[in-house]
DNA sequence: TAACCGTGCCAC
DNA sequence: AAACGTGGCACGGTTA
Protein backbone atom coordinates (compact mmCIF):
# COMPACT_ATOMS: atom_id res chain seq x y z
CA UNK A 1 0.00 0.00 0.00
CA UNK A 2 3.07 2.29 0.58
CA UNK A 3 4.69 1.77 -2.34
CA UNK A 4 1.69 2.34 -4.13
CA UNK A 5 1.56 5.43 -2.53
CA UNK A 6 -1.60 4.63 -0.75
CA UNK A 7 -0.98 4.92 2.64
CA UNK A 8 -2.88 8.43 3.25
CA UNK A 9 -5.66 7.27 1.82
CA UNK A 10 -5.60 4.57 3.76
CA UNK A 11 -4.98 6.62 7.14
CA UNK A 12 -6.68 9.60 6.56
CA UNK A 13 -10.54 8.08 4.50
CA UNK A 14 -10.76 3.64 5.09
CA UNK A 15 -9.74 3.81 8.66
CA UNK A 16 -11.46 6.66 9.74
CA UNK A 17 -14.69 5.71 7.92
CA UNK A 18 -14.35 2.28 9.55
CA UNK A 19 -16.21 3.45 12.91
CA UNK A 20 -18.65 5.44 11.21
CA UNK A 21 -19.91 2.31 9.18
CA UNK A 22 -19.89 -0.14 12.08
CA UNK A 23 -22.12 2.23 14.13
CA UNK A 24 -24.50 2.61 10.99
CA UNK A 25 -24.91 -0.92 10.85
CA UNK A 26 -25.33 -1.38 14.66
CA UNK A 27 -27.95 1.07 14.49
CA UNK A 28 -29.92 -0.50 11.47
CA UNK A 29 -33.43 0.86 9.84
CA UNK A 30 -37.06 0.73 11.92
CA UNK A 31 -39.32 -1.30 8.96
CA UNK A 32 -43.19 -1.26 8.94
CA UNK A 33 -43.40 -4.85 8.73
CA UNK A 34 -47.40 -5.03 8.93
CA UNK A 35 -47.33 -2.73 5.83
CA UNK A 36 -44.98 -5.16 3.80
CA UNK A 37 -47.22 -8.21 5.17
CA UNK A 38 -50.24 -6.13 3.26
CA UNK A 39 -48.29 -5.71 0.18
CA UNK A 40 -46.95 -8.87 0.18
CA UNK A 41 -50.80 -10.27 0.13
CA UNK A 42 -52.07 -7.94 -2.76
CA UNK A 43 -48.96 -8.95 -5.08
CA UNK A 44 -50.42 -12.55 -4.57
CA UNK A 45 -53.34 -12.14 -5.51
CA UNK A 46 -52.09 -10.23 -8.72
CA UNK A 47 -49.28 -13.20 -9.63
CA UNK A 48 -52.28 -15.03 -9.25
CA UNK A 49 -54.31 -13.63 -11.45
CA UNK A 50 -51.49 -13.12 -13.98
CA UNK A 51 -50.20 -16.24 -13.76
CA UNK A 52 -53.69 -17.89 -14.52
CA UNK A 53 -54.77 -16.44 -17.50
CA UNK A 54 -51.11 -16.87 -18.95
CA UNK A 55 -51.93 -20.63 -18.65
CA UNK A 56 -55.20 -20.69 -20.06
CA UNK A 57 -53.50 -18.41 -23.26
CA UNK A 58 -50.50 -21.16 -23.49
CA UNK A 59 -52.58 -24.50 -22.90
CA UNK A 60 -50.85 -25.92 -20.08
CA UNK A 61 -49.38 -25.01 -16.90
CA UNK A 62 -45.75 -24.30 -16.01
CA UNK A 63 -42.74 -22.65 -13.87
CA UNK A 64 -43.29 -19.30 -14.87
CA UNK A 65 -39.82 -18.78 -12.78
CA UNK A 66 -38.00 -21.18 -14.90
CA UNK A 67 -36.50 -19.12 -17.72
CA UNK A 68 -35.69 -22.39 -19.78
CA UNK A 69 -39.13 -23.51 -19.62
CA UNK A 70 -40.90 -20.62 -20.77
CA UNK A 71 -38.21 -20.10 -23.90
CA UNK A 72 -39.48 -23.23 -24.60
CA UNK A 73 -43.14 -22.12 -24.48
CA UNK A 74 -42.63 -19.46 -26.20
CA UNK A 75 -40.23 -20.29 -28.78
CA UNK A 76 -40.81 -23.79 -29.67
CA UNK A 77 -44.50 -24.14 -28.66
CA UNK A 78 -46.14 -20.59 -29.13
CA UNK A 79 -44.02 -20.10 -32.40
CA UNK A 80 -42.33 -16.55 -31.62
CA UNK A 81 -40.47 -15.24 -34.14
CA UNK A 82 -36.99 -15.46 -33.08
CA UNK A 83 -34.71 -12.65 -35.50
CA UNK A 84 -32.40 -10.86 -33.96
CA UNK A 85 -33.24 -12.02 -30.27
CA UNK A 86 -30.14 -12.93 -27.92
CA UNK A 87 -29.26 -16.68 -27.21
CA UNK A 88 -28.28 -17.45 -23.70
CA UNK A 89 -25.00 -19.16 -23.35
CA UNK A 90 -26.93 -21.98 -22.79
CA UNK A 91 -28.18 -22.17 -25.92
CA UNK A 92 -31.76 -21.28 -25.39
CA UNK A 93 -33.49 -18.16 -26.38
CA UNK A 94 -33.59 -15.63 -23.90
CA UNK A 95 -36.19 -14.51 -22.11
CA UNK A 96 -35.15 -11.29 -20.31
CA UNK A 97 -37.62 -8.31 -21.03
CA UNK A 98 -35.25 -6.10 -23.27
CA UNK A 99 -35.09 -9.39 -25.70
CA UNK A 100 -39.09 -9.87 -25.13
CA UNK A 101 -39.33 -6.01 -25.88
CA UNK A 102 -37.83 -6.17 -29.01
CA UNK A 103 -40.71 -8.72 -30.22
CA UNK A 104 -43.46 -6.21 -28.61
CA UNK A 105 -42.10 -3.30 -30.75
CA UNK A 106 -42.67 -5.59 -34.26
CA UNK A 107 -46.18 -6.35 -33.28
CA UNK A 108 -47.36 -6.29 -36.48
CA UNK A 109 -45.82 -9.65 -36.34
CA UNK A 110 -48.13 -11.06 -33.33
CA UNK A 111 -51.50 -12.49 -32.51
CA UNK A 112 -53.32 -10.50 -30.05
CA UNK A 113 -53.01 -13.80 -27.70
CA UNK A 114 -49.29 -13.63 -28.04
CA UNK A 115 -49.09 -10.04 -27.30
CA UNK A 116 -51.27 -10.32 -24.13
CA UNK A 117 -48.68 -13.34 -23.22
CA UNK A 118 -46.04 -10.50 -23.67
CA UNK A 119 -47.59 -8.37 -21.30
CA UNK A 120 -48.55 -10.82 -18.39
CA UNK A 121 -44.93 -12.09 -18.40
CA UNK A 122 -43.63 -8.64 -17.86
CA UNK A 123 -46.94 -7.98 -15.71
CA UNK A 124 -45.75 -10.93 -13.35
CA UNK A 125 -41.90 -10.57 -13.67
CA UNK A 126 -41.91 -6.97 -11.96
CA UNK A 127 -44.72 -8.46 -9.16
CA UNK A 128 -42.47 -11.72 -8.88
CA UNK A 129 -39.07 -9.30 -8.32
CA UNK A 130 -40.98 -7.13 -6.23
CA UNK A 131 -42.19 -9.70 -4.07
CA UNK A 132 -39.63 -12.12 -3.45
CA UNK A 133 -36.78 -10.05 -3.30
CA UNK A 134 -38.01 -7.16 -1.47
CA UNK A 135 -41.39 -7.38 0.53
CA UNK A 136 -41.22 -10.99 1.44
CA UNK A 137 -37.30 -11.11 2.32
CA UNK A 138 -36.94 -7.95 4.01
CA UNK A 139 -39.33 -9.05 7.25
CA UNK A 140 -37.32 -12.38 7.67
CA UNK A 141 -34.09 -10.16 8.38
CA UNK A 142 -35.21 -8.11 11.04
CA UNK A 143 -33.22 -8.76 14.23
CA UNK A 144 -35.45 -9.36 16.74
CA UNK A 145 -33.25 -8.13 19.35
CA UNK A 146 -33.14 -4.48 17.86
CA UNK A 147 -36.37 -4.65 15.69
CA UNK A 148 -34.55 -2.91 13.19
CA UNK A 149 -33.17 -3.97 9.95
CA UNK A 150 -29.66 -4.45 9.71
CA UNK A 151 -27.20 -4.38 6.78
CA UNK A 152 -23.56 -4.76 5.98
CA UNK A 153 -21.18 -2.25 4.41
CA UNK A 154 -18.65 -3.53 2.41
CA UNK A 155 -15.57 -1.35 2.43
CA UNK A 156 -14.15 -3.54 -0.10
CA UNK A 157 -16.71 -4.69 -1.68
CA UNK A 158 -15.88 -2.81 -5.14
CA UNK A 159 -13.02 -2.29 -7.26
CA UNK A 160 -13.46 1.35 -7.76
CA UNK A 161 -13.89 2.55 -3.70
CA UNK A 162 -17.58 2.45 -3.63
CA UNK A 163 -18.78 0.35 -0.83
CA UNK A 164 -21.08 -2.32 -0.99
CA UNK A 165 -24.15 -3.43 1.22
CA UNK A 166 -25.41 -6.98 1.61
CA UNK A 167 -27.64 -9.09 4.12
CA UNK A 168 -29.76 -7.33 3.27
CA UNK A 169 -28.72 -5.19 0.41
CA UNK A 170 -30.12 -1.47 1.14
CA UNK A 171 -28.35 -0.05 -1.69
CA UNK A 172 -31.14 -1.02 -4.70
CA UNK A 173 -34.55 -0.74 -3.32
CA UNK A 174 -36.80 -0.04 -5.93
CA UNK A 175 -37.60 3.32 -6.51
CA UNK A 176 -38.14 3.83 -10.62
CA UNK A 177 -41.81 2.45 -10.74
CA UNK A 178 -44.80 3.72 -8.97
CA UNK A 179 -45.48 0.15 -7.36
CA UNK A 180 -41.68 -0.80 -6.42
CA UNK A 181 -41.35 3.08 -4.71
CA UNK A 182 -44.14 1.68 -2.65
CA UNK A 183 -41.62 -0.85 -0.65
CA UNK A 184 -40.05 2.41 0.50
CA UNK A 185 -43.01 3.75 2.45
CA UNK A 186 -41.63 0.47 4.88
CA UNK A 187 -38.49 2.20 5.69
CA UNK A 188 -39.76 4.83 8.67
CA UNK A 189 -38.70 6.76 11.33
CA UNK A 190 -39.57 5.81 15.03
CA UNK A 191 -42.80 8.38 16.18
CA UNK A 192 -41.82 11.67 16.90
CA UNK A 193 -38.46 11.33 14.55
CA UNK A 194 -38.20 11.70 11.04
CA UNK A 195 -35.89 10.39 8.04
CA UNK A 196 -34.20 12.48 5.99
CA UNK A 197 -32.32 11.72 2.70
CA UNK A 198 -29.13 13.79 1.03
CA UNK A 199 -28.26 13.40 -2.33
CA UNK A 200 -26.13 15.07 -4.45
CA UNK A 201 -27.05 16.29 -7.48
CA UNK A 202 -26.07 14.85 -10.86
CA UNK A 203 -22.58 13.78 -9.10
CA UNK A 204 -20.10 11.70 -11.52
CA UNK A 205 -21.59 14.87 -14.34
CA UNK A 206 -20.05 17.37 -12.05
CA UNK A 207 -16.57 14.80 -11.25
CA UNK A 208 -16.10 14.45 -15.05
CA UNK A 209 -16.57 18.38 -15.44
CA UNK A 210 -13.95 18.60 -12.82
CA UNK A 211 -11.48 16.37 -14.23
CA UNK A 212 -12.15 16.79 -17.44
CA UNK A 213 -11.90 20.59 -17.46
CA UNK A 214 -14.95 20.40 -19.89
CA UNK A 215 -15.89 24.34 -20.18
CA UNK A 216 -19.49 23.81 -21.51
CA UNK A 217 -20.05 21.43 -18.45
CA UNK A 218 -18.54 23.62 -15.84
CA UNK A 219 -20.63 26.65 -17.20
CA UNK A 220 -23.79 24.29 -17.09
CA UNK A 221 -22.92 23.64 -13.56
CA UNK A 222 -22.23 26.90 -12.17
CA UNK A 223 -25.48 28.27 -13.59
CA UNK A 224 -27.29 25.59 -12.00
CA UNK A 225 -28.45 23.82 -14.72
CA UNK A 226 -29.81 20.36 -15.07
CA UNK A 227 -27.83 17.97 -16.96
CA UNK A 228 -30.12 15.10 -17.16
CA UNK A 229 -33.40 16.90 -17.45
CA UNK A 230 -31.55 19.13 -20.74
CA UNK A 231 -30.79 15.84 -22.36
CA UNK A 232 -34.65 14.62 -21.45
CA UNK A 233 -35.62 17.37 -23.41
CA UNK A 234 -33.74 16.91 -25.82
CA UNK A 235 -34.80 13.20 -25.89
CA UNK A 236 -37.99 13.36 -25.92
CA UNK A 237 -39.00 16.98 -27.55
CA UNK A 238 -40.00 18.58 -24.56
CA UNK A 239 -39.72 21.80 -22.45
CA UNK A 240 -37.15 21.35 -19.94
CA UNK A 241 -39.74 22.47 -17.28
CA UNK A 242 -41.96 20.33 -18.39
CA UNK A 243 -39.51 17.07 -17.92
CA UNK A 244 -41.04 14.07 -16.02
CA UNK A 245 -39.72 11.77 -13.40
CA UNK A 246 -38.99 8.66 -15.71
CA UNK A 247 -37.84 10.95 -18.67
CA UNK A 248 -35.13 12.30 -16.32
CA UNK A 249 -34.72 9.17 -15.64
CA UNK A 250 -33.50 7.97 -18.69
CA UNK A 251 -32.13 10.76 -19.61
CA UNK A 252 -29.31 9.79 -16.75
CA UNK A 253 -28.94 6.65 -18.17
CA UNK A 254 -27.93 7.64 -21.17
CA UNK A 255 -25.89 10.45 -19.91
CA UNK A 256 -23.95 8.34 -18.10
CA UNK A 257 -23.82 5.17 -21.02
CA UNK A 258 -22.30 7.99 -23.13
CA UNK A 259 -19.31 9.18 -21.44
CA UNK A 260 -18.57 5.29 -20.58
CA UNK A 261 -18.72 4.64 -23.96
CA UNK A 262 -22.02 3.38 -25.26
CA UNK A 263 -22.02 1.99 -28.62
CA UNK A 264 -24.48 3.39 -31.19
CA UNK A 265 -26.44 -0.21 -30.91
CA UNK A 266 -26.16 -0.10 -27.52
CA UNK A 267 -27.88 3.27 -27.30
CA UNK A 268 -30.50 2.61 -30.03
CA UNK A 269 -31.58 -0.50 -27.63
CA UNK A 270 -32.14 1.99 -24.60
CA UNK A 271 -34.39 4.14 -26.56
CA UNK A 272 -36.43 4.96 -29.71
CA UNK A 273 -33.61 5.82 -31.39
CA UNK A 274 -32.26 3.79 -34.14
CA UNK A 275 -28.94 2.97 -34.96
CA UNK A 276 -27.66 5.89 -36.88
CA UNK A 277 -29.64 8.20 -35.27
CA UNK A 278 -27.99 6.85 -32.05
CA UNK A 279 -24.96 7.89 -33.87
CA UNK A 280 -26.04 11.56 -34.51
CA UNK A 281 -26.34 11.83 -30.90
CA UNK A 282 -22.90 10.16 -29.83
CA UNK A 283 -21.48 12.67 -32.60
CA UNK A 284 -23.30 15.93 -31.48
CA UNK A 285 -22.47 15.01 -27.94
CA UNK A 286 -18.96 14.79 -27.82
CA UNK A 287 -18.92 18.09 -30.20
CA UNK A 288 -20.96 20.08 -27.32
CA UNK A 289 -18.38 18.55 -24.54
CA UNK A 290 -15.10 17.58 -26.97
CA UNK A 291 -13.07 17.94 -23.48
CA UNK A 292 -14.53 14.63 -22.38
CA UNK A 293 -13.71 12.80 -25.81
CA UNK A 294 -9.70 13.75 -24.67
CA UNK A 295 -10.18 12.74 -21.41
CA UNK A 296 -11.38 9.58 -22.24
CA UNK A 297 -8.70 9.38 -24.66
CA UNK A 298 -6.23 9.97 -21.88
CA UNK A 299 -7.27 7.90 -19.21
CA UNK A 300 -7.33 4.95 -21.53
CA UNK A 301 -3.26 5.75 -22.46
CA UNK A 302 -3.17 5.75 -18.61
CA UNK A 303 -4.70 2.55 -18.35
CA UNK A 304 -2.70 1.43 -21.10
CA UNK A 305 0.71 2.41 -20.21
CA UNK A 306 0.77 3.09 -16.28
CA UNK A 307 -0.93 -0.03 -15.78
CA UNK A 308 -3.33 1.42 -13.59
CA UNK A 309 -5.64 5.08 -13.28
CA UNK A 310 -7.01 7.03 -10.43
CA UNK A 311 -9.25 8.93 -8.44
CA UNK A 312 -8.71 12.32 -7.11
CA UNK A 313 -7.74 11.23 -3.64
CA UNK A 314 -4.92 8.93 -5.55
CA UNK A 315 -7.18 5.49 -5.27
CA UNK A 316 -5.58 3.39 -7.91
CA UNK A 317 -7.45 0.24 -9.99
CA UNK A 318 -5.18 -1.41 -11.82
CA UNK A 319 -5.66 -3.04 -15.20
CA UNK A 320 -2.40 -5.55 -15.74
CA UNK A 321 -5.04 -7.55 -18.38
CA UNK A 322 -4.39 -4.49 -20.85
CA UNK A 323 -0.94 -5.54 -20.77
CA UNK A 324 -1.18 -8.79 -22.35
CA UNK A 325 -2.59 -10.18 -25.65
CA UNK A 326 -6.47 -10.05 -25.54
CA UNK A 327 -9.73 -10.22 -28.06
CA UNK A 328 -10.51 -7.01 -29.01
CA UNK A 329 -13.96 -7.12 -27.31
CA UNK A 330 -12.37 -7.90 -23.74
CA UNK A 331 -10.03 -4.94 -24.43
CA UNK A 332 -12.53 -2.61 -24.80
CA UNK A 333 -14.52 -3.78 -21.94
CA UNK A 334 -11.74 -2.93 -19.65
CA UNK A 335 -10.77 0.31 -21.17
CA UNK A 336 -14.13 1.29 -20.65
CA UNK A 337 -14.06 0.55 -17.11
CA UNK A 338 -10.82 2.45 -17.04
CA UNK A 339 -12.95 5.61 -18.27
CA UNK A 340 -15.52 4.73 -15.22
CA UNK A 341 -13.18 3.98 -12.81
CA UNK A 342 -11.56 7.51 -11.74
CA UNK A 343 -15.36 9.40 -12.25
CA UNK A 344 -17.26 6.90 -10.25
CA UNK A 345 -14.56 6.59 -7.60
CA UNK A 346 -13.89 9.74 -6.88
CA UNK A 347 -17.36 9.98 -6.26
CA UNK A 348 -17.45 7.72 -3.76
CA UNK A 349 -13.98 9.29 -2.05
CA UNK A 350 -16.06 12.54 -1.66
CA UNK A 351 -18.93 11.01 -0.11
CA UNK A 352 -16.39 9.05 1.86
CA UNK A 353 -14.91 12.09 3.62
CA UNK A 354 -18.59 13.78 3.99
CA UNK A 355 -19.66 10.27 6.01
CA UNK A 356 -16.66 11.15 7.98
CA UNK A 357 -16.60 14.66 9.24
CA UNK A 358 -20.42 14.39 9.31
CA UNK A 359 -20.12 11.80 12.03
CA UNK A 360 -17.82 13.92 13.64
CA UNK A 361 -19.79 17.04 13.73
CA UNK A 362 -23.65 15.12 14.92
CA UNK A 363 -21.50 13.75 17.78
CA UNK A 364 -19.37 17.05 18.65
CA UNK A 365 -22.70 19.36 18.23
CA UNK A 366 -24.68 16.89 20.33
CA UNK A 367 -27.24 16.09 17.73
CA UNK A 368 -29.39 12.91 18.37
CA UNK A 369 -29.20 11.99 15.20
CA UNK A 370 -27.70 9.22 13.36
CA UNK A 371 -26.43 8.04 9.87
CA UNK A 372 -28.12 4.78 9.46
CA UNK A 373 -27.33 4.01 5.21
CA UNK A 374 -25.86 5.09 2.06
CA UNK A 375 -26.48 4.52 -1.18
CA UNK A 376 -23.38 5.77 -3.21
CA UNK A 377 -24.31 9.37 -3.56
CA UNK A 378 -26.90 9.48 -0.77
CA UNK A 379 -26.83 9.43 3.04
CA UNK A 380 -30.09 8.48 4.92
CA UNK A 381 -29.98 9.92 8.48
CA UNK A 382 -32.47 9.79 11.33
CA UNK A 383 -33.44 12.42 13.68
CA UNK A 384 -35.63 13.58 16.09
CA UNK A 385 -38.24 16.08 14.42
CA UNK A 386 -37.36 18.74 16.71
CA UNK A 387 -34.00 18.56 15.29
CA UNK A 388 -34.98 18.83 11.44
CA UNK A 389 -33.68 21.90 10.31
CA UNK A 390 -30.02 22.04 11.83
CA UNK A 391 -29.46 18.69 10.92
CA UNK A 392 -30.55 19.27 7.01
CA UNK A 393 -28.24 22.20 7.01
CA UNK A 394 -25.60 20.64 8.66
CA UNK A 395 -25.70 17.89 6.28
CA UNK A 396 -26.04 19.83 3.36
CA UNK A 397 -23.13 21.98 4.29
CA UNK A 398 -20.83 18.47 5.15
CA UNK A 399 -21.96 17.27 1.94
CA UNK A 400 -21.34 20.03 -0.46
CA UNK A 401 -18.11 21.16 1.13
CA UNK A 402 -16.54 17.80 1.65
CA UNK A 403 -14.34 18.09 -1.70
CA UNK A 404 -13.75 21.33 -3.80
CA UNK A 405 -14.48 21.00 -7.09
CA UNK A 406 -14.56 23.44 -10.27
CA UNK A 407 -18.10 22.67 -10.83
CA UNK A 408 -19.56 22.65 -7.31
CA UNK A 409 -21.41 20.21 -5.46
CA UNK A 410 -24.98 20.57 -5.39
CA UNK A 411 -26.83 18.36 -2.47
CA UNK A 412 -30.83 17.47 -2.35
CA UNK A 413 -31.92 17.03 1.12
CA UNK A 414 -35.63 15.65 1.92
CA UNK A 415 -37.22 15.15 4.64
CA UNK A 416 -40.19 12.95 5.67
CA UNK A 417 -41.51 9.97 8.01
CA UNK A 418 -40.66 7.32 5.90
CA UNK A 419 -37.89 7.03 2.59
CA UNK A 420 -41.01 7.60 0.01
CA UNK A 421 -42.90 10.74 1.20
CA UNK A 422 -40.67 13.37 1.57
CA UNK A 423 -40.65 17.28 1.26
CA UNK A 424 -37.56 19.06 -0.20
CA UNK A 425 -35.46 21.15 2.09
CA UNK A 426 -34.44 24.18 0.87
CA UNK A 427 -31.08 25.51 0.84
CA UNK A 428 -32.14 28.84 2.61
C1' DT B 1 -28.70 -30.87 1.61
C1' DA B 2 -25.44 -27.60 0.31
C1' DA B 3 -22.70 -25.35 -3.09
C1' DC B 4 -22.38 -23.63 -7.50
C1' DC B 5 -23.55 -21.53 -12.06
C1' DG B 6 -26.51 -19.13 -15.31
C1' DT B 7 -30.18 -16.01 -16.03
C1' DG B 8 -32.49 -12.10 -14.98
C1' DC B 9 -33.24 -7.63 -12.62
C1' DC B 10 -33.21 -4.24 -8.64
C1' DA B 11 -30.26 0.10 -7.46
C1' DC B 12 -26.49 3.83 -7.96
C1' DA C 1 -18.48 -10.73 -32.30
C1' DA C 2 -19.83 -7.36 -29.20
C1' DA C 3 -21.01 -3.31 -28.46
C1' DC C 4 -21.98 2.20 -20.56
C1' DG C 5 -19.77 1.11 -15.54
C1' DT C 6 -20.34 -0.59 -10.23
C1' DG C 7 -22.77 -3.86 -7.17
C1' DG C 8 -26.17 -8.06 -4.62
C1' DC C 9 -30.04 -11.41 -4.63
C1' DA C 10 -33.75 -14.85 -6.05
C1' DC C 11 -34.62 -18.57 -8.62
C1' DG C 12 -34.05 -22.88 -11.48
C1' DG C 13 -31.17 -26.37 -12.60
C1' DT C 14 -27.13 -29.04 -11.90
C1' DT C 15 -23.38 -31.11 -9.23
C1' DA C 16 -21.15 -33.03 -5.18
N1 LIG D 1 -22.36 4.20 -15.40
C1 LIG D 1 -23.51 4.47 -14.77
N2 LIG D 1 -23.47 5.16 -13.61
C2 LIG D 1 -24.63 5.42 -13.01
C3 LIG D 1 -25.87 5.00 -13.52
N3 LIG D 1 -26.84 5.41 -12.68
C4 LIG D 1 -26.22 6.06 -11.68
N4 LIG D 1 -24.89 6.08 -11.87
C5 LIG D 1 -23.87 6.74 -11.05
C6 LIG D 1 -23.62 8.11 -11.62
C7 LIG D 1 -24.46 9.02 -10.76
O1 LIG D 1 -23.98 10.35 -10.76
C8 LIG D 1 -24.35 8.34 -9.43
C9 LIG D 1 -25.45 8.68 -8.47
O2 LIG D 1 -26.70 8.28 -9.01
P1 LIG D 1 -28.00 9.19 -8.89
O3 LIG D 1 -29.18 8.34 -9.22
O4 LIG D 1 -28.00 9.89 -7.60
O5 LIG D 1 -27.86 10.19 -10.12
P2 LIG D 1 -27.19 11.63 -10.21
O6 LIG D 1 -26.50 12.00 -8.96
O7 LIG D 1 -26.35 11.67 -11.46
O8 LIG D 1 -28.43 12.57 -10.50
P3 LIG D 1 -29.49 13.19 -9.44
O9 LIG D 1 -29.39 14.66 -9.61
O10 LIG D 1 -29.15 12.70 -8.08
O11 LIG D 1 -30.82 12.64 -9.87
O12 LIG D 1 -24.33 6.93 -9.73
C10 LIG D 1 -25.87 4.28 -14.75
O13 LIG D 1 -26.91 3.87 -15.30
N5 LIG D 1 -24.66 4.04 -15.33
MN1 LIG E 1 -27.42 11.93 -7.08
MN1 LIG F 1 -28.37 8.88 -5.65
Amino acid sequence: MQEAGMWKLYEEIELPLLPVLADMEMAGILLDTQFLAQMSAELGQRLQACQKRLFTLVGHEFNLRSTQQLSQVLFQEMGFPTTGLRKTQSGFISTAVGELEKLMAASQNLSADQQEVLELIFEHRQLEKLRSTYVDALPTLVNPATGRLHTSFNQTGASTGRLSSSNPNLQNIPIRTELGREIRRAFIAPEGWLLLAADYSQVELRVLAHVAQEPALLDAFRQGQDIHAATASKLFGVPIDQVTRSQRGLAKTINFATIYGVSAYGLSSRTEMDPSQAQQFLDQYFETYPRVRQYIEETIRQANEQGYVETLLGRKRYFPELKRRLPHNQRQALERAAINAPIQGSAADIIKIAMIRLHKRLAEEGFQARMLLQVHDELVLEMPAHERDAVASLVREVMENAYHLDAPLKVDVEVGPNWLDMEEVGSQ
